[in-house]
DNA sequence: TGCATTTGACCCGG
DNA sequence: CCGGGTCAAATGCA
């Protein structure tokens, strides 16, 4: 088994002893007087999550979002290929199987991606409601008049698709009902490195495609965006842990998507932060001993999100220790030797994105 | 001059 | 065949 086939076969085992561990933990949730209805609607999102990425782990089969290492070497190359110069034809005659393999596997890829819908209300006196980013960088591609539809629909995607084969597209369509409501649908997430939460940009394609036209997803939409890239991108590992001496030990802070396992990078030094990992909007800067005599971690997050909270739920993949951090900066209840990764993320609802919304 | 947007043409799934 | 989605040359802009 290669790396990246035995990297989506960890994750998607991961994934679905998640998917296990929640359900568990719902069904003690039906039993609680404890309860609240936002935590049970939290661990469905988190079921229903574990079951998208199994699905499309299983559909990309080795393919390259979510496994940076086995990136194909020109995806983005061969679906230009697609069209040239108006002859399709004859094109499609010399198109070799291999790349007919290919557009079939990125055609199959784009249909599995992740899609959601966001409904964004556009005030005259206020301007935005919301955040006036998404904290990624766009590019439109296109805008189409649409059957019965008032306005024009306009086409973004990334624009680091080809620096780093991120395929996250999204269109945004003008309400016919209301001109002040705007329709977003994303597909797929990002895997970039570039996604900021910086002020808002004067050039930003929103602003200027049209006046009031924003395109920002709520928090619980930007929690799983930043979720999916930590999730793809980062694995924590304690291995070298040394429970008598903890203030000597190391972490290795693992960006799989630059370099699967060497052990050259697996290393970092506490509190460590890779530059790498700075750019999602959120840098978690990061887990390390509370105190040098301890096994318990602390989590914060940094000054990128402006000071605002996150809650980590840290999933401990021997013991099933899950730990809910929430605030800026959090410690553990229980210690934690061995593996273990990020696998839920979410925006402290004082997060200025209005009340958050599931992940559909 | 380099990068983003515009826009007409093309692709392709239903 | 239709219409949504994408491409890429032309154009705009800083």
């Amino acid at each position: 088994m290669d790396c990246a086939s035995n990297w989506e076969y960890k994750t998607l085992i991961n994934e679905l002893t998640q998917g296990i561990e929640h359900t568990k933990q719902l069904r003690e949730h039906f039993h609680s007087t404890a309860s609240t209805f936002e935590n049970q609607e939290l661990l469905l999102q988190k079921i229903l999550s574990s079951y998208e990425q199994s699905l499309l782990i299983l559909n990309w089969g080795g393919s390259t979002v979510q496994s940076p290492p086995a990136l194909p070497p020109s995806a983005g190359a061969i679906e230009y290929s697609v069209s040239v110069n108006g002859s399709p034809k004859s094109d499609d005659k010399k198109r070799s199987d291999q790349d007919q393999h290919a557009l079939i596997n990125i055609s199959k890829k784009r249909k599995s991606q992740p899609t959601w819908t966001e409904q964004v209300k556009v005030s005259a006196e206020s301007g935005f409601e919301g955040p006036t980013d998404d904290g990624y960088s766009w590019r439109k591609y296109g805008q189409k008049d649409i059957l019965r539809a008032k306005y024009p629909r306009s086409y973004y995607r990334c624009t680091y698709r080809h620096m780093q084969n991120c395929w996250a597209t999204k269109h945004v369509q003008r309400s016919d009902d209301d001109p002040t409501v705007f329709d977003i649908t994303y597909r797929g997430s990002h895997n970039c490195h570039h996604a900021t939460y910086s002020a808002p940009q004067p050039t930003s394609p929103e602003k200027q495609e049209f006046e009031n036209q924003a395109v920002y997803p709520t928090g619980q939409q930007y929690s799983n965006q930043v979720l999916m890239n930590l999730r793809a991108n980062l694995r924590v590992n304690t291995n070298d842990l040394d429970e008598n001496d903890p203030a000597a030990c190391h972490f290795s802070f693992v960006p799989t998507f630059s370099s699967g396992m060497t052990d050259d990078n697996r290393h970092f030094q506490i509190s460590h932060v890779d530059d790498n990992l700075i750019g999602s909007g959120y840098s978690p800067s990061f887990v390390s001993p509370t105190t040098p005599e301890s096994n318990y971690f602390s989590v914060s997050t940094s000054s990128q999100m402006n000071g605002y909270g996150m809650v980590h739920n840290l999933h401990h993949s021997e013991s099933d220790l899950t730990d809910i951090f929430s605030a800026n900066t959090s410690t553990t209840s229980s210690p934690i030797v061995g593996d273990f990764s990020l696998d839920h993320l979410e925006l402290d609802p004082n997060f200025p994105f209005g009340n958050p919304k599931f992940f559909s």
